[in-house]
DNA sequence: GCTCATAGTTAGGTAGCCTAACAGTTCGGC
DNA sequence: GCCGAACTGTTAGGCTACCTAACTATGAGC
């Protein structure tokens, strides 16, 4: 409680978040280990699950470069989950949208997913799950903010 | 509300834990880009700083394999901020403690995240400080869980 | 039509993870 | 005591995802 109140407690749950984000994105990547589609195929098969993506949209927002988000989307598109379609409005940018089979397969792995979280928070009791709940949409504000 | 009561919300929640914490993953791995010591290396350190540790409880609690710690603890090794020594009592393992230049490397980079941390905190309002307050610990609980 | 900016791809390199194989240490059974 | 099984780390070799730099092709302004 010196010059700046804000700053003491906010450090501390600063402290705090860091720590358990650190957690949880270990929670995260062991829920990707046991099956086909990793977190970021995930990502990008939600995207262009939404509308048809641009190449460089996809790259920002899986926060890589443009040339890395390329080879991945090669990948998905060699396992016929994307197809890749020059934009008709400019033709140097490429469309990339999900195949039926892209869907489909984005679904399933949805679904395990949800399944396998939902497994664990069956552990909480109500208190705690209200209380997550609530939390959410503050952490998406953060994330957003950033 | 069918036969099993808790699917269809627990199945709801999940979903948007999943979501929440993809965003957040993008938001943690943000925040070591413009640096010195990586997510890993920090977990690490921090780890250490309690103290010295078997390489082998380094890999489990970051998640990975042994010889994959190893590497990256011999990185640390060259770079000054830990030392590995054998352990007294069994001389198969190898205790891993944080140098004095370790130690003051991790408090900086801690005290810098947290204060970037802290300028995305500051922006949200005491109700969602304190949702996000009361939430860390239940996600605690859920990494540990898993 | 020339120039400059933009969208993607290709090429080449690096870092971090993995499994498999190895070396040294401990421990239990005989 | 001593031998084999179990355990702790390290070494070796390979894979994948990321990066930057350089290139191709299209679009936009003058």
């Amino acid at each position: 409680m010196s010059a700046s109140p804000i700053d003491s407690d906010l450090l501390v749950l600063a402290q705090s978040f860091r720590t358990t984000l650190r957690h949880a994105v270990y929670l995260s990547r062991s829920m990707d280990g046991d099956g086909e589609l990793t977190t970021m195929q995930m990502s990008t098969l939600s995207m262009a699950a939404e509308e048809p993506l641009r190449v460089s949209r996809i790259a920002a927002n899986l926060g890589i470069r443009v040339p890395s988000a390329t080879e991945q989307i090669i990948k998905l598109e060699q396992a016929g989950l994307v197809s890749r379609t020059p934009d008709p409005t400019d033709s140097r940018a490429v469309l990339v949208q999900l195949t039926e089979m892209g869907r489909s397969a984005w679904e399933d792995a949805g679904r395990l997913r949800n399944e396998r979280v939902a497994a664990l928070l069956a552990h909480l009791d109500d208190d705690d799950r209200a209380t997550l709940a609530a939390a959410l949409p503050v952490i998406g504000k953060l994330s957003r903010t950033a």
